[in-house]
DNA sequence: CATGAATGAGGCTTCATTCAT
DNA sequence: GATGAATGAAGCCTCATTCAT
């Protein structure tokens, strides 16, 4: 990722190049191998660095963990971000959400075989930084509903359901796509969802 | 300390009693407290047996996780076969498989605080036994699309997917209801997308 | 200490020879290599047992610590029950109880380099039962001082002190013999001390 | 951070400023907390320096701690000078020295819950240092012992004992001051002691 | 001289598993 | 079969010390 810019000042700023490598190393094991299984002596080796420098990064192994969930926090807001501010039709505005979404938990977390565990221990310890980003997508999906509702492309109503359930029954089927066994079926899995769901609020 | 007491009949069955016993409270501490917070001794006491017996019943700690989830999977499969053996129709029908199925997961595992850490240890550990009833269930739900195409109820090529693609598309999409906070939202949000995919499958 | 014990009574009795084994080991430790140089390991080692042992008769070395002060302390009550019980003429009797209480001290604790290390983390853990005995031996020394003035041997006023002050003041001076360097010097400078504060006192 | 300070002068004598201030800062943290609760990390933060700081001054923790020891012992010896300076009558002067030694480790030492740790550290590292200002403390007591027998107002060998004998005596008994819980008491209990143990030498 | 990031040995504790009774 | 005391590998974390800047 930060391949040309360990300058001088970045150095001086207390290394974040380090940093940023033990966050590094640590999110590869922990979706390989999940969290208990990964031991801090194996972070500190895939990070190249000594066992006791992961403690000046970071307080605990619980908190490295949480860091790790910031930063993927961080990295889903500006993907949803981008996918919001882009102008599609309906419907492949709301697939370009879901791929947003569902896509990010799907590659960087689901792809791994540990990934509910990281999900899971993310529903514990640091669920602030998720609880965010959720909201916000909540909100973009229902924002785009309202829209299709205005335009007469939707009508949530002949399906008796109020706009906010609708959006909230978008993204209720749409989370079911993440669980697909790999990439190809995910993105089909997921465009068919849309398509379907869509399909079921027209007017 | 317990000399002389279950039935010749419990003896002669290898104390069944005792491995369901450990059984149950292996899969309530799990539930409650996560596989890797939950040690042996904890199991051998809420068992009420001493922590040597377990492995007297089981060979190590996977393997009792495993046969838990043999456990889960047999009821699983109980709860579907008897929602498949009721005479529905189509939405009702394909309603109740999927309470049954979702239902279970969601009220079985996803109601504790650390199922997705269950779920996980599913995949790594014992696939085989809910890849089974997995299965089972696809199938269920692919006869229940084709008999409504038959009866003209459904049309999937209307949504350019293939009556197995359709299939799995209400199956993925009901997957997402799983995830729901609480049970009142979970049966809302599966209704609602059966409803709504079953719409998107109109002809 | 223990030496043909370990009848099957005591072992099926949780093996009370490896806590005491414990005890021993960690208190000889501890008194030639003081608390911090002392880890669990060495105790393990010198006790013959396997570092999670030590785990299953304390929950941590603190309370190992703590544990070994209370049995100091219980053995210090005896000794001073013992001297207390005696009939001897005044001098002797405070000799004797100075001796038991002093000489306990010396001989266990402050024989060793990490005497006061030991005596220190006295003061912040456990201080409770080494105040409970030390309350006995004030107690012992002011009913000998009363029985003193009673027989007319002994008038605290002629010094300007009460009878709780001079028995404050006798065991104040003879806790100064437990610095001795060698147990020669250290009977030799209570005998002393107790010869001088007493004549101190005499009408 | 430091970057344009310190006078000339200061510069000159090797910046004695910033030893003194570690110095002081460990001395203040060792009582406090201890020996091994107190980090480097702690001292430097302390003492405004940077922790490769200290190194710049001192070896090693234990050669800090010696250090402290030697400053220590320093101040001692001059506190013990100047009361041998002074002329008084025998009670007095002997309360004087005893106050001078005794007060000085009760004040500076065992007021702080972690004294013993000092002291005991004191014995193993830089024992060196306090046995010079000790002997200086007993050669002291002794001319004053043998001052009194010349005068007349004391007579060791009505209580069996030598003159050196005496001294001994008087310093090992009002050692026993030191572990006073509080000023007041100390204070009390040392000037019962000495003339208690004063009166035990008369004539 | 001064800094503080980095090191890594070493400490305490947990727990799945074994085995003598 | 049943027990539970014993084991010891492995984990997380601390901190005295070093060294490049």
């Amino acid at each position: 990722m930060s391949t040309a810019k360990s300058s001088l000042a970045a150095q001086r700023a207390g290394a974040p190049d380090k940093r940023e490598a033990i966050v590094a190393a640590a999110l590869d094991l922990f979706r390989h191998y999940g969290y208990r299984r990964t031991s801090m002596e194996d972070i500190a080796r895939a990070a190249s660095v000594a066992k006791g420098t992961l403690y000046l990064y970071f307080e605990s192994k619980d908190q490295l963990f949480e860091a790790i969930c910031r930063s993927l926090a961080d990295e889903l807001a500006r993907a949803l971000a981008e996918a919001d501010a882009r102008t599609l039709p309906l419907e492949e505005k709301l697939l370009a959400l879901m791929e947003a979404k569902m896509g990010f938990v799907y590659d960087l977390i689901f792809s791994s075989p540990h990934a509910s565990e990281l999900i899971e221990s993310t529903r514990q310890l640091p669920s602030a930084p998720f609880e965010e980003v959720t909201a916000m997508f909540h909100d973009a999906v229902l924002r785009l509903v309202r829209q299709g509702v205005r335009n007469g492309e939707l009508d949530p109503k002949r399906a008796g359901l109020t706009e906010k359930e609708a959006a909230e029954t978008l993204i209720a089927a749409a989370i079911g796509a993440e669980k697909a066994a790999d990439e190809t079926t995910f993105r089909k899995q997921l465009r068919s969802i849309v398509r379907l769901t869509l399909r079921g609020l027209r007017p």
